[in-house]
DNA sequence: GAAGCCTGATCAAGCGTTTTAGCAACTTCC
DNA sequence: GGAAGTTGCTAAAACGCTTGATCAGGCTTC
């Protein structure tokens, strides 16, 4: 039976199973150190590469064939405990799994933290503040670099306390307070270019299924709407804008009144509404686009490219945010003084408006 | 201007903006202990909570004190470099954003983890070797207390070589190498369960829209409905399984050869092509569930919640395998000795069933 | 041939903890 | 009143690494 290496004493070990495969001690630089016939401040030199360093090849060689020959990796917690902060960077999300969204942001944040060196650690608080503190209280323990606080919707939040004491970036979320650096979707821009894609294939009388929810979203692809309208001279007329749940079932219960406004095209507030519109201009026999063009936003792959016909719609920059967010938190990227930064939103065109005519 | 307690060099601190607040340099133990007027171990001791420990009420409420006032944080840098090993786990998923699984698997292993008092430290590597093995190799930098390597579909895989050097679990895929720790779905009684959901309906004659895929769930899901049928006594009928491309436009390719064989009700491989094949069967004025019931697999809330009517399926329990996982690698879970440990796939019944009498 | 300069390496301090051994003072006990 | 315990606390080593200071020896240079 293989000794444990770490005898620390949880309970937990005593029932560990036996292990897979001999794991040897970690091997240290002293190790190596010794076994090359050098110094550890001469392996140090050569593992970092330090150009400054006189090390003859014949001893860098040496030294290198005795980490390969061990096996030695570095013990990144000793290196940081000298260095003062680590290499991670912290990523507080409010909804991991329940949207597709943490993922994207997770994932831009992490290829352009890697990129960098850095690695993420990710806590999930469902938007718990008690966990959010405790999370974050974690990631000052380990010395992160800074923290990226995210939100699985663009909405205002407030700041929980412990944050302050280290550098972050608020991710698809903003604060009223001044000074904080925050990176969110450019809903208006968005809200115009959905629009857009309508207006492009000859609409003008065009619908709007807004969500009920209050939201910078729902104030901002209004917003972009009649900007969008506007810039072709068509006159904003409110009735055309109706409002539902935002979901799937909305968009499906929206579909009556949205036929009294003799529309020849919509706009939906996200994709799920137009999944759910889609049904239920089909249980009117209408057929899309050509009896109804339409338009999502949110860009769900699962649904949008696979309905039929497929959705054009407008992505929200998930995982542009996450990769811009750790940008600005390494002050690779400026942040605008006061407001938070806007990321655009690309536009996706499918077949839900019809063929691809340009205007 | 503040300076900045990380001066170690990377060109990015040159740019990083000014200080969004001041944030102190980390107070340490030995300042605590200095403005507590005690030593550091007894700090130490205090911070620990250490029952072995004697010291006085007032000197602890001193030392409490001092910790509140200057805002101290323990570094978890020091204390690993002290304990030899971290509290993290290691999880390197494969596809983190395009899917909504690698998500649920995140947030069970989080949560377990947190339970234990371990926090995530994730790569997501997007199936790439390379990076695969540089992930591992960051988590045993940092001494992570084990790693979970997940994939996002239920599969064999071979083991990354550094993978070894590490406690390691395998979290929704397998390996042919003896002694390999893993959890994966019961894909045997998940299609077991979907196929009883419509034999409690009293439908006999139920066809299995099956995946052209080679998968461990495509052999799975497809014994689970044999014995399924075998246990009510009902002969099986290879002319009922058609095999498609497992997303919304294989189901709806199938539509045409489903209608050909006569059933009564159709099972199919997962949700996405459920999906497609409720677009085929509305097409041909088909309702659902009364001309024909419908259960999908996966439960992929976006679709099956929210289909009309909603989608009865079966969940791929990802959020317990990351926990599973996770208490495996702790040894809170026995791992069987020579195959993949198998969680449970819950039925979700909802309207595509009929109403929902009980056989 | 001494002063100075490279070159190639080592020494040793220090990063912030934990933890064991030990010390001083006080109490108890006979 | 001295041995034996108990209580409350500290000293110091150790964890694995980085890095500025230092050193030994050989080579130039005048």
């Amino acid at each position: 039976m293989i000794s444990q290496e770490n005898s620390s004493g949880t309970p937990l070990d005593a029932a560990a199973p036996a292990k897979q495969t001999q794991r040897r001690q970690p091997v240290t630089l002293r190790q190596v150190a010794e076994a090359a016939g050098v110094s550890t401040a001469t392996v140090s030199l050569v593992v970092n590469k330090k150009k400054a360093a006189r090390i003859s090849d014949e001893t860098r060689k040496r030294v290198r064939d005795a980490i390969r020959d061990l096996g030695y990796r570095p013990n990144a917690m000793a290196q940081t405990l000298v260095s003062g902060s680590s290499r991670f960077i912290g990523l507080v999300a409010d909804a991991i799994a329940t949207t597709p969204f943490a993922g994207q942001i997770i994932h831009g944040a992490q290829d352009e933290a890697w990129k960098h060196g850095y690695a993420l650690l990710i806590a999930n608080t469902e938007g718990n503040r008690e966990l959010e503190t405790d999370a974050i209280a974690m990631m000052l323990e380990y010395k992160v670099r800074g923290i990226l606080y995210s939100t699985w919707f663009h909405r205002a939040t407030d700041l929980p306390a412990p944050l302050r004491e280290s550098d972050f970036v608020l991710v698809n979320c903003f604060s009223a307070e001044p000074g904080t650096r925050a990176v969110v979707p450019d809903e208006v821009q968005g809200g115009r270019s959905a629009t857009e894609i309508l207006l492009k294939h000859g609409h003008r009388r065009i619908a709007f299924i807004n969500a009920t929810i209050p939201a910078p979203a729902k104030d901002g692809r209004l917003q972009g709407y009649k900007e969008a309208l506007e810039a072709e001279g068509i006159p904003f007329d409110g009735s055309l804008v109706l409002e539902a749940y935002p979901d799937q079932e909305g968009g499906y219960g929206a579909t009556e009144e949205l036929l009294n406004r003799d529309a020849t095209a919509v706009y939906c507030y996200n994709d799920r509404m137009a999944m759910g519109l889609y049904d239920g201009l089909r249980e009117h026999g209408l057929s899309i686009p050509d009896d109804i063009a339409v338009v999502g936003f949110d860009n769900q792959e699962v649904i949008a490219a696979h309905l039929r016909p497929p959705l054009s719609t407008v992505s929200l920059p998930h995982y542009e945010l996450g990769a811009a967010g750790v940008r600005m938190l390494l002050g690779l990227e400026d942040a605008q003084a006061a407001t938070p930064t806007k990321i655009h939103c690309p536009t996706v065109e499918r077949n839900s408006v019809g063929s691809l005519a340009t205007a």
